[in-house]
RNA sequence: GGCGCCGUGGCCAAGUGGUAAGGCAGAGGACUGCAAAUCCUUUAUCCCCGGUUCGAAUCCGGGCGGCGCCUCCA
């Protein structure tokens, strides 16, 4: 089995070959943090994870780096509306970021570097660019990348870099540009950088790093100057990453990035997200309305990450129900009686191909749906194969325990289904206690007693199910 | 205008040359004191037209429809 993953660059999907053995290193852009993250930026982010976790399950040594941009147009005037300080107005935003992936269980990945700790960095590496004639600083004290001095421009996108409509976009005479299509590594510092925290001394004047600048100079200090793969939202092609591309082989003279991945963007409710629509809606808003982080997770990755994905609260609910049907799965196979003497299922054998097909699936480009498809199908089979045996070895008990763990360490829909039901011991107790007492209601015959029982229990979202060896419970959302 | 993507059953969604995964919802049945869970059965020829091919949802052309990027939005 070997990955293959769709390059951007490229255009196609390829067999991923890490540049040192089953060493790889990932650099992704995270979220800018002058607001709460979003539901489409989080289909990015779960992708991001999705990947991480692949990864790692296929046997791969990943050093995951995810930046947080702290310092550009939107935290500045965050911070100068409010009063504060760069670094105390995107603190908040910055914790709730971490708080909500961990609520969609996005695995913590090994660093989150912020532009505010690589300043020193950053101004070394445009003197470098500087140095080498591949920037200039123009009159308005800026220090600006010279596209006339990669060859290579445009090649992410696909386009001809001299076919840019030279001066398309100047409709401002503020930049003293050599070159419409040039951007900013270093900006001037205005009164309100000053204001926010946001300037900093170079040999430029005082100033900031500009917005393309920082991955380069993060993922180059973190990671090195070749990455694996490089990860994004799919706005960010161009010229964000066209502009990575350029400024980091003009400094370091080695490939940037050996493959490029970006996620598709999210439609909610069939409309494109966008705030002058007003339609983005927050994590933790839809908790408040009562969705559960599973579902959220679930719909997130139900569809390819290259596909049009359209979010909606009626695909929520469906998810919910087919996290559920897993979660029963689980509860079923780990409530299993386990004899010596259990006669022999096929149980190895579907295993056996459920995760051959997930892994093919996955190595396929990342294709969830068709993970997703693998598992469900064993749960399928497995729930088939074990009707009407009330007792299975324990080696195929464990079998289907372990394959549904394993492909959970990708998916982490029921890691994240266990921790938003877990409940407190007394409620255990109490919920044990009512078992009972239906029990001795129902072996006397006194039927309305126990469904009166049975309804009180539902009403605080507990669920019975009677089966051969007694009365198992669960949690719904 | 430039570049690109998509159109699969009621809804969501894989499949990208050999006669359509999976999830949700619905219907019928089995099981159950009744439920729940589970199982079984059941619902598609893949937007339209033309072409290539022994054979196409899958390739090519045209049409209709939806969408994205080209603005420091994931």
């Amino acid at each position: 089995m070997t990955l293959k993953v769709y390059n951007t660059q490229t255009r196609a999907v390829g067999p991923f070959v890490p540049l040192e053995g089953n060493k790889v290193r990932i650099y992704a852009c995270g979220p800018t943090i002058y607001d709460h993250a979003h539901i489409g930026n989080f289909r990015t982010f779960l992708f991001f994870d999705l990947v991480h976790r692949y990864l790692e399950w296929a046997g791969y040594e990943v050093q995951f780096v995810l930046n947080l941009t702290d310092v550009d147009d939107k935290t500045i005037e965050g911070a100068a509306k409010t009063g504060l300080s760069v670094a105390e107005f995107t603190r908040p935003f910055g914790e709730a970021f971490l708080e909500d992936s961990r609520t969609l269980g996005i695995m913590p990945v090994d660093s989150y570097p912020r532009a505010t700790g690589f300043i020193e960095a950053m101004v070394e590496f445009v003197a470098r660019l500087v140095d080498s004639g591949h920037a200039y600083k123009a009159e308005d004290g800026a220090v600006y990348f010279s596209i006339a001095s990669f060859a290579d421009y445009g090649k992410l996108k696909g386009i001809d870099s001299s076919d840019l409509k030279v001066g398309a976009r100047v409709t401002h005479d503020e930049y003293d540009k050599e070159d419409a299509r040039d951007f900013a590594l270093w900006k001037a510092a205005t009164d309100q950088d000053e204001r926010a925290g946001a300037a900093w001394d170079s040999p430029w004047g005082r100033g900031r790093p500009g917005w393309h600048l920082e991955c380069s100079v993060m993922s180059l200090a973190e990671l090195g100057d070749t990455l694996d793969m490089h990860l994004g939202g799919e706005d960010l092609v161009f010229p964000h990453h066209e502009n990575e591309i350029a400024q980091s082989e003009a400094a370091t003279e080695q490939p940037f990035v050996r493959n490029w991945l970006h996620v598709k963007h999210l439609q909610l409710e069939g409309r494109k997200m966008s705030k002058s629509l007003g339609n983005y809606i927050t994590v933790r808003e839809l908790l408040d309305e009562g969705y559960d982080p599973a579902s959220i997770r679930h719909q997130l990755i139900s569809a390819h990450y290259r596909s049009d994905l359209n979010f909606t609260r009626v695909g929520l609910d469906a998810s919910r129900n087919a996290v559920q049907r897993l979660l029963d799965f689980e509860s079923r196979i780990s409530g299993l009686q386990v004899s010596e003497g259990a006669g022999a299922l096929p149980i190895p054998g579907l295993v056996e191909e459920a995760l051959r097909s997930f892994e093919s699936a996955m190595d396929q480009d990342f294709n969830t749906s068709d993970a997703l498809g693998a598992l469900f199908t064993m749960v399928t089979r497995v729930n088939a194969a074990l009707d009407g045996c009330s007792e299975v070895s324990a080696a195929d008990r464990d079998t289907v325990v372990e394959a549904l763990e394993s492909m959970d360490r990708v998916l982490g829909l029921l890691e994240v289904a266990r921790a938003a039901r877990s409940v407190d011991e007394d409620v255990v107790d109490w919920v044990e206690e009512r078992i009972q007492a239906r029990q001795r209601a129902r072996a006397e015959g006194d039927f309305e007693a126990a469904d009166s029982i049975r309804d009180e229990l539902t009403e605080k979202g507990i669920v019975l199910e009677d089966g051969p060896e007694g009365t198992r419970w669960k949690v719904v959302s």
